[in-house]
DNA sequence: ATCGAGTGAGAACGACCGTTCTCACCGAGC
DNA sequence: GCTCGGTGAGAACGGTCGTTCTCACTCGAT
């Protein structure tokens, strides 16, 4: 055994999350994902029984290292509207990232979500998780109706994360904390 | 020659749109086309030389009649923030059509915006067409910096496609239409 | 009536993909 | 030292896909 299992599993998620999210998860082959992971093709079946499987494994990782980085720029703001500014921070530095293109959840959905139900699931589950963390900044904000509030700020995160990979500039997420800010001032009762 | 040219196109190009946009691009082969549109593999070929240059007719007619749809609810509308206001009318009457799977363009970039110059190409454009649009609009409503109402409001519009995609919902239209008001009542000058 | 260009139906081809199998080989336990 | 379960490298398999080819046939022009 020339690695250990952990090791093993890591390097071909690591290798897949790079080309799954790079090219798309239909234009990646097992054969790739095993040339750029170095593990045998045997091995790594005997770590994911199936493309299928090794695509949930990628978009769980996804999900967990996303809500990660969110929760790292949120959590650097104490002020609770500026933690809410900051999931617009968030996006912006999420953008400029080389190797940005665009959500995974969104383009695997766009991909596979009529044809494979777990995929539509687990985008569904990834964004009701967003949602969920907004509505609790939101009410930490002194909304009125945070859950209004918190889908009102999805549709500008959703709609930045979208223009800016197509479009190829960061510039979107300075558009959606602008509209943000005045969002906030519309539905936030005066500052205290 | 059992139908002429220009009817057989017709065909391929309205069940490719409904394969193309309801599974996919990489999804559908070029035989479930033949059999949808009933033409002969032969005269596909000779109506459109690759899967390639069909896609990119797909994706032509998607802008076409995305575009026609969309001139057809604005111009229902006379006031300027009516007008404005019916592109987010629009977006709930097209999430809530039965086959309502996203935006095409969104969808085939996730798909092949890394792998196809072209297709990241028109996406581009078709989302360059509807800042366009939605620019005039603003600035017929008097917007002292319309391109950037437009911005917020593209923002607004292109989270709802995707999150009414992904959720299933028509919701996000109402939202984001909500939201649009609120940017609109801090961004334009009081009614005259 | 005959020719020939173009047709429909589908077989065929070559490439690729997900998955499994082969087999020589290694290292731990007797 | 000698098994033997598990490994790596990659060949092999069955299926699909985009594209081309075959071939009997039709139909308009001569």
């Amino acid at each position: 055994m020339a690695i250990d299992t952990a090791t093993a599993q890591r390097q071909v998620l690591e290798a897949a999350d790079a080309l799954f999210y790079e090219r798309g998860v239909q234009s990646v082959g097992m054969d790739a994902i095993r040339t750029a992971s170095g593990v045998s093709l045997k091995r790594l079946y005997q770590l994911f029984p199936s493309k299928d499987a090794l695509i949930e494994a990628y978009l769980h990782q996804r999900d967990q290292q996303w809500k990660d980085m969110l929760a790292e720029h949120v959590d650097a703001a104490t002020d609770p509207r500026e933690r809410i500014l900051a999931v617009f921070e968030f996006l912006h530095t999420w953008f400029t990232q080389r190797d940005f293109r665009g959500c995974a959840f969104i383009n695997s959905f766009g991909e596979l979500g009529a044809v494979s139900p777990r995929v539509a699931e687990l985008a569904q589950q990834h964004k009701a998780g967003f949602r969920q963390a907004l509505t609790e900044l939101a009410e930490a904000a002194g909304a009125p109706d945070p859950q209004r509030l918190a889908d009102h700020l999805i549709l500008l995160s959703e709609g930045a994360i979208t223009t800016s990979a197509i479009s190829g500039s960061a510039e979107p997420a300075r558009h959606a904390r602008e509209a943000a800010v005045l969002l906030m001032q519309a539905s936030l009762p005066a500052k205290s």
